[in-house]
DNA sequence: TTGACATGCAACCTTTTGGTTGCCTATTAT
DNA sequence: ATAATAGGCAACCAAAAGGTTGCATGTCAA
């Protein structure tokens, strides 16, 4: 979980995912096009994304296939956000409650 | 976003998080209480949480009190998970389509 | 009113991160 | 066969991150 959420705070590998999410199957030359990194850079990138599972690759010939996986994106839904938004009414509703005594 | 990202990169931070959604409106020290960690770098992991506006602080005498604010968490919930989810089974499937051609 | 307590500020340090350049290897096309 | 293409590896670098220590300030209680 925690490599999930390392892997998502970089701008750029969340557009690596973006333009995989755009179009899947892509190759570490197609995904560098147009941005203003080199190749090796997105290299570590999605070795990072790898590492976390957001992405999987396929060898083909001397091509890499890069294919998003959604799962763990999924689980952080599932398993951490969920988990605050169940305590999200109280909360705001106990917020209320101290701002409206802090004048005691 | 990107802030809210990098915030929620830090497992201390997220168990800050935690600790509040557990019980809110604490204060620094009783979220440093047994932590790792000295009351400064706790201050400065509250300090990144607020900028993401993912903890609120009143300052109720000498004291300042920590809540946490769940919309953040929730906007990234609707704004970027959901955004993969609905690509997902389309997803799956084109990657088992390409498995199954990777012996061409 | 003064000591204890809660927090703030700043300098400093080490490790991690995100990037580069240069070169090597494997595969494909001519 | 050999040149072009796709990617891999390693050394290096600057900046950011995460932490520390030491001291200052503001507030409360005795």
């Amino acid at each position: 979980m925690d490599e999930v959420f390392k892997a998502l705070a970089d701008a750029s590998r969340r557009s690596l995912l973006d333009r995989l999410h755009a179009r899947n199957g892509q190759t570490l030359n197609e995904l560098s096009e147009g941005l203003e990194m080199t190749r090796q850079a997105v290299t570590k990138h999605l070795v990072i994304l790898e590492e976390a599972h957001l992405v999987t690759t396929i060898r083909h010939g001397r091509e890499k296939l890069h294919y998003l996986n959604p799962v763990p994106i999924h689980q952080i839904g599932e398993r951490w956000i969920r988990k605050f938004e169940r305590g999200k009414l109280a909360a705001l509703s106990e917020l209320k409650r101290q701002l409206e005594k802090r004048d005691e």
